[in-house]
DNA sequence: CCCTCGATCAC
DNA sequence: CCTCATATCGAGGG
């Protein structure tokens, strides 16, 4: 049977939140900013209600550039309350993947799901379903959300953002062709700024252009496997299935320095806080990990890392403190001076879930 | 096959 | 002026 794929992007999560929380708020612009701690107002925007884009703010716009752009316009600024953001999204995710085959949750905000048995493949079905869907999201809890309708993934991510906020996009199997034509290539998921400059170089702006590209020139920029996502994709194919994610992989946690620094001591003494956290969560879901890395991004905004993998799965705070302490001095013995530092721990095993010590002790011993 | 590292994406 | 967190790919070395 032809599959019928949705997506679901909650609108404007975070500063809708806080509306609701604050009904006041309605009607001006409402800014949901990460400060950094840096300076008063150093930081960005996270998310803007549309009153706020209306005056062409955008996430990750920088706070203070916000602040010129709103004066006088009676803008709030919000810090985010990520755990509260947390909490709303396992309620909504929760309402809807009682009413889909499959739910794959890909973000705090936003969600795939199969409906293709619930439907019976049909996708005025499928509309129903999306209608209760965003229905049961506003009454229930007074949020208003975007779906998208299609045969696969990439459409239904497309279609979810054709119309916003509260929106309702179906794309059926005959009107793909035209759904996708003209449209520039960023669209696609899977394509950010890199991607389509490089393709912009070969006068490839739109999907139709890159339906049209030659799989080599495609593999010889990006490599095999992009390749073919990208091939198949513009041309409206995609069949990477819905499914439930599975545990987290990895776990991170990053800060931004008071100050630039090359100092081992300065800079391990404010990682110290991000690497405590990271353990909580590590922890607290039960976990051990065998890989750990360095992050740190320099004055110029680039990113180094420096990884150790263990002999044996930990999750002992010591030791991870000690091998921190020691990557991070070789990740500055390159010069670098730092703005921002971080931890991540990898490779991790699910200690709740082991059934028995000689499961985790030979995990490759099936 | 394993490990490390950088790049990219998108939240 | 430039946050934070996760996942994936590929290259290169062993």
């Amino acid at each position: 049977m032809n599959r019928v794929i949705g997506h679901i992007d909650l609108d404007y999560f975070y500063a809708q939140i806080e509306e609701l929380e604050k009904p006041s708020l309605k009607g001006n612009p409402v800014l949901v900013c990460v400060y950094s701690g840096r300076t008063e107002d150093s930081g960005v925007v996270s998310t803007a209600n549309y009153e706020a884009r209306r005056f062409g703010i955008k996430s990750g716009m920088p706070i203070v550039a916000a602040k010129r752009k709103l004066e006088g316009k009676g803008a709030i600024f919000i810090p985010m309350d990520h755990e509260k953001y947390e909490g709303v999204s396992e309620m909504l995710m929760q309402l809807v993947r009682a009413r889909v085959d499959i739910l794959e949750q890909s973000g705090i905000d936003e969600a795939f799901f199969d409906v293709t048995a619930m439907s019976g493949g049909s996708y005025d079905a499928a509309e129903l379903i999306a209608l209760d869907i965003k229905g049961a999201i506003l009454h229930l809890h007074g949020l208003t959300s975007s779906i998208g309708i299609g045969p696969n993934k990439i459409l239904a991510k497309i279609a979810s953002d054709y119309k916003k906020p509260d929106g309702l996009t179906m794309i059926r199997a005959d009107g793909v062709k035209e759904f996708l034509s003209g449209l520039p290539v960023e669209k696609l998921y899977g394509v950010g700024s890199k991607t389509a400059k490089l393709l912009q170089e070969k006068g490839i702006g739109t999907v139709d252009g890159l339906a049209g590209a030659p799989i080599e020139l495609l593999e010889g920029l990006f490599g095999r496997k992009t390749a073919v996502y990208l091939h198949n994709a513009s041309n409206g194919l995609d069949d990477e299935p819905v499914v439930e994610r599975g545990e987290t992989t990895q776990v991170s946690r990053i800060t931004t320095l008071k100050r630039d620094s090359r100092d081992a001591v300065e800079v391990y003494g404010q990682l110290a806080p991000s690497i405590e956290s990271l353990w909580k969560r590590v922890v607290e879901k039960k976990l051990v990990f065998r890989s750990l890395s360095i992050i740190g991004i320099d004055t110029a905004l680039s990113m180094k890392t420096k990884s150790k993998t263990l002999e044996m799965a930990t999750s002992d705070l010591e030791l991870l403190k000690r091998s921190a302490r020691t990557l991070l001095e070789e990740l500055l013995t390159s010069g670098a001076e730092l703005r921002r530092v971080g931890v991540r721990v990898s490779d991790l095993i699910d200690m709740s879930k082991q059934s028995s010590l000689m499961e985790y002790l030979q995990p490759k011993g099936e």
